[in-house]
DNA sequence: CATTATATATAGCGATCACTATATATTCTC
DNA sequence: GAGAATATATAGTGATCGCTATATATAATG
């Protein structure tokens, strides 16, 4: 399971085949499709144990307490300390796991993902900032967007956590600022 | 050819076989690889038109003049303005349209477009700031992956409009603080 | 042990991939 | 108008796509 997420972390949906998912998961394609039905259905089950692991970075700053500017910096240090390659593995599997896939459910899935990730984010942020709880999630969303891209494209640690700096201060700024 | 490279923007490059350019370009396998001498081929002229043409934000920024923050104020404005759907047509092609292709070649042509517009923003920042030139341009290229990326995901001209305001406040912001 | 049920492997399904060999039509030169 | 050169279309190349029908091996039940 954790082999078939990685693949499609690492390269997308599209650019993982079957016939490599059987082999990293030491079987035959009946087999492949008795376990998950399709290799959608894989895909869906990659996505569920990656947001349910350490990967959901915004679960994991939310753990750590705090009010939402804290809240926030830490998702964006998290997401700075976790994007950069790892053993082939950039960015976030929701974010770009579908990017650019032909298949319509595939992306799909992807967009439930972020959906269901954003409203976390956005609900978190309602707590302080009930007024501009949509507009700071989108700069957080759109942020971890760029960061989870960047990185994927090659971008290291230091340049994301510079980033990670820019975006709290920022988020910071916004929060706090007067409305237009 | 503008038909070829709108393909190519919408769906990214693998999603779109050569049977489909062809019927789009309203010619057969054999003229298409007489005039592109490979699917590849094609992509680096889509390329190529993409960052000739309005599509380079930046360089149509740099027309307006001014100083760098007023360029980078504008380039963040016309990406907001630039990337939301038009047709069925999200975000950017170079960003984006080899994302996730399991053609290293296309790739990394995506790459060799990208490090460019990333030197022009660069060189142009280094005027002005030529000791944080570098962390200011990761700044910009992070932030605009990050709307390519949710304008391809859905995001609105208005959702788009506000984070480059924030990210035009951000960008002063940090060109004027005191490094670390 | 015989029989039934379950799970695996072999092999191949039709479809599509990027690409091309061959043949036909067209255009240019003389 | 005849012949040579160019460009087009038809048709099909092997490879790979996600997926599955059939057959064989294993395990559970009587």
């Amino acid at each position: 399971m954790a082999t078939a997420m990685r693949l499609f972390h690492q390269r997308g949906y599209d650019a993982v085949g079957v016939a490599e998912l059987c082999a990293a998961l030491g079987i035959k394609p009946p087999s492949f499709y008795a376990a998950f039905g399709s290799k959608l259905g894989l895909f869906e089950q990659a996505l569920r144990h990656y947001a349910a692991g350490p990967a959901n970075i915004f679960a994991r700053a939310l753990e750590g307490g705090g009010g939402v500017d804290a809240v926030i910096g830490r998702t964006f240090r998290e997401a700075a300390r976790l994007y950069p390659a790892c053993d082939g593995v950039a960015g976030c599997l929701v974010i770009d796991g579908a990017r650019n896939s032909a298949d319509a459910e595939a992306r799909a899935l992807g967009a439930l993902w972020k959906a269901d990730s954003r409203r976390a984010i956005r609900d978190c942020i309602a707590a302080e900032y009930p007024a501009k709880a949509d507009r700071l999630a989108d700069l957080v969303t759109t942020a971890l967007a760029g960061m989870s891209a960047v990185a994927r494209d090659g971008a290291d640690a230091d340049m994301l956590g510079d980033f990670a700096g820019v975006m709290e201060r920022a988020f910071r700024a916004e929060a706090g600022r007067a409305d237009d």
